[in-house]
DNA sequence: ATCATCGATTTGTCCCGGACAATACGGCCA
DNA sequence: TGGCCGTATTGTCCGGGACAAATCGATGAT
């Protein structure tokens, strides 16, 4: 049993897996092989995680995130991780979207904590710019620079999560207020990740385009299981089945899980892939059409109405 | 590496472990132990656990989670484990809350796929009682309710899902044309749930009923690490950490996350712990209000304000 | 009959070292 | 420069041993 959260200043292996993410047996063959994490050990003989190193772990994952490997960066000290994390080149050149001043506003109440001014901030550009621009040039280009600030630190998670939690209210709102769609010509989508995706802002952003452009969507939120989707596009007889994936995703996953329901879904329904993973573009898939820019929606939805 | 959600019909035991919430560790020491689960190996000798098996986990899981003991229900075949959950007192008087066949519509509406009826149905009712008594009395229940079909296996979870996106929409809704609270005596709140706690809901409804009664809440929606939540309490100067817990999460992890939560924020913030998860109430942890009824919301709250 | 006590049993988690497939790297060749 | 292939890297799984904490249940006292 042994549970513990040590109050001292030590934790748990379960506490340092729940707060970094990373698994128990990774921390174990870690420590075997790069020396590093070095817990000191409980009167018991379990691993005692200093805070200190919990909080290089977390500096660690994030560089792996970023790209680097394991074994080049687990056993560097603190001082050099910190180098590389200011060293990150910036994520994408962003194509379209607004200049960065423009979002400035956006992200200095980000970092004010003030989610009252970030959600009528957000609320207004959605009047002034509508639905379909606002998604395209304000939510993704800044969901660029959050993400790149919580990558080098500069922003911590929950202030992240107040982010994402106020866009979510405010496209939310806008999508309740969007007109029903007729049937009439347009395909029926079904919206979902796959699991262990926990990401469901690309979700809804998907979402938005594809019902301004008059397509009945049924979304069926994070995280469902592969035999569910294909279940579920066969009782709502869909023509799409549109996912989403972020970078965190583990891109084997990602691959097999495509391919699986390739092959389980009838080849009439399309399968549309986006969001931020590279492997959406780095590998394709047969049967799979891989949508790494929203900005494509509207296109591939002139297409599929031409083809039918 | 071996990733895998097998084709056929087999999970591997990461899978499982994600499923039903049963650890690793615990999944193996069954085996060996009580002889069950007994999963088919794969060609490279790794478990693989047929469908049929992890039903079988979630029952006893849920027979677990009222107070069973592993050693005499675990090796029990599936009949057997169908009758004690049957057995199983009412999970709570369920004091308020609407007599079934009130409720029936929304479920007919739920199997037949119908999202629109379902939204138009959940609408119209918190029109017709208002928000407050809709979620008490038709979500609280309704909830439990679906619960309890997918755990007998007769709703999918494609069909829970649906039925969680299109309650999400009209809770979200609902939220966001209610005025925006003075924040005079009323305590400011912060709502998330912790890291592997992936259900929302909850957390939605305490969310209604906080603001129903003027209190001004700040959501970081699900899966905040703990030493976040410290930073946000502080930032935002809350007097109040809002937890929702669901049956699926780890019961020691809970204990040694509220206890490591308690720790880190300063006394003058109340936690208050709720959900379905029934070690909330087994177990009281000192400095965590324990709330295993929403409709305590009130009353919590006027306490509250009766202490300042 | 109810309650407290205390040993015996149950149970979840941790430990360890080994193994291996999938992947990414890095040097080689064209 | 670009493609190919052997090699090193890396995350996850295996199996069995161990142990503290929780729980049970029998005994004895009130």
């Amino acid at each position: 049993m042994s549970n513990m959260s040590d109050p001292s200043n030590a934790l748990s292996i379960a506490s340092v897996e729940r707060d970094t993410g990373l698994s128990k047996d990774t921390l174990r063959v870690w420590e075997r092989r790069y020396g590093f994490p070095q817990p000191t050990r409980d009167t018991l003989g379990e691993r005692a995680y200093p805070l200190e190193q919990v909080e290089r772990l977390r500096l660690v994952k994030r560089l792996l995130d970023a790209g680097h490997r394991p074994g080049r960066i687990v056993s560097l000290p603190a001082e050099e991780l910190e180098k590389l994390v200011d060293a990150l080149a910036p994520t994408c050149p962003s194509s379209t979207g607004m200049p960065a001043e423009d979002l400035q506003p956006l992200m200095d109440a980000v970092y004010a904590h003030d989610v009252e001014s970030l959600r009528r901030l957000l609320t207004q550009r959605v009047a002034y710019m509508g639905l379909g621009r606002f998604v395209l040039e304000v939510v993704a280009p800044f969901n660029r620079m959050v993400g790149d600030a919580w990558l080098r630190g500069r922003m911590q998670i929950y202030e992240e999560h107040a982010y994402t939690e106020s866009l979510q209210v405010v496209l939310r709102h806008a999508l309740h207020s969007l007109p029903v769609p007729t049937s009439e010509e347009s395909p029926l989508a079904l919206l979902s990740t796959f699991p262990g995706e926990q990401h469901g802002i690309g979700l809804l952003m998907a979402e938005c385009l594809l019902r301004l452009e008059g397509c009945r969507c049924i979304s069926l939120g994070v995280q469902t299981p592969i035999w569910d989707m294909v279940m579920a596009a066969q009782v709502h007889v869909v023509d799409l089945v549109v996912l989403s994936f972020s970078g965190v995703m583990n891109p084997n996953h990602v691959l097999d899980g495509l391919q699986e329901l390739r092959s389980k879904l009838p080849s009439s329904v399309e399968i549309w892939a986006g969001g931020s993973a590279p492997v959406i573009q780095r590998r394709s898939i047969e049967g799979v059409r891989p949508m790494p820019e929203l900005t494509m929606i509207p296109a591939a939805l002139a297409d599929w109405r031409a083809r039918q």
